[in-house]
DNA sequence: GTCTAATTGAAATTAAATCTCAATTTCAGT
DNA sequence: ACTGAAATTGAGATTTAATTTCAATTAGAC
């Protein structure tokens, strides 16, 4: 349970577990997939849970840190996160129009990428691919 | 030559072509492939040339809507833009300990894209791909 | 329970980018 | 070359996202 893990992860940076990030965790749980920082504080808020801006950003921060969450989109002004507890890794595609965000996973894209880093003797550790355009919907 | 393209573009939107766009579309051929806006305001303003920040900024979108410049990635909080006349489309691999930035291109790596769109009646047009790592030098 | 280092939150600060609007410039029409 | 309407500019104010500050609080090892 991601509870768990992230006392785990804590606990080895000597850090503590706390209210305030076991809220913030909570309600990364319960928010849409992708969310930004202000989304999530504003709900936090409305919940009976409490935390300062500064401690979800903090937490997030130690979120991704851990691997529980992880920065999604580099288009829009703020980040965007995703929980990515109990879900596999995935690229987007995101409509200029409506902003519905599509979801996908290819794995000879994946495998395609270790190639191009092999070559490049580069060592890969994350990536992040986002196709922009119209989506089905929008189309016409 | 690029001039004549951005003035085209420009002429098509009914809008002028001034001495502080020239001066950025001038200073965007010149400075370092891959660079952000505040680099390139401060060499403007080292240069003979002159426009404000603001019209640094406004011109950027205006070369990114002709397709002259485009944004790269986010590094940290700003963007990061690359120039394009007389380059082809590629991706990015940034190395996360000096900063280094990789170019490639595959031509199965975008089909395989272009695969992906179709299967989800999605009209791409235009994506970023940024892989993050050690470069060569740094591994070790 | 004690103690100490980690944590918190309100408010200040930073940084990137955008906006405001009076003054200036461009350029199409003549 | 002249004119005038419309576009553009720049200094500084504003917005937005995120980070920092630091006195007061809290977690959790002992
Ligand atoms: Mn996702
Ligand atoms: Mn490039
Ligand atoms: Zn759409
Ligand atoms: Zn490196």
């Amino acid at each position: 349970m991601q509870n768990k893990i992230f006392q785990n992860f804590l606990g080895q940076k000597g850090l503590k577990m706390t209210r305030e990030r076991f809220a913030v965790l909570e309600e990364v749980s319960s928010v849409p997939v992708h969310f930004d920082p202000e989304q999530l504080y504003a709900r936090i808020r409305e919940s009976g849970l409490k935390a300062s801006r500064a401690s979800v950003y903090r937490t997030l921060s130690l979120l991704v840190e851990s691997g529980l969450v992880e920065k999604v989109s580099r288009s829009g002004r703020g980040n965007i996160y995703e929980h990515t507890y109990g879900r596999r890794h995935h690229d987007h595609m995101i409509c200029d129009i409506c902003g519905e965000i599509i979801e996908f996973y290819s794995e000879d894209l994946e495998n395609l990428q270790l190639d191009i880093c092999t070559s490049n003797n580069f060592k890969g550790m994350s990536h992040t691919l986002e196709i922009r355009g119209h989506c089905e919907n929008c189309r016409r």
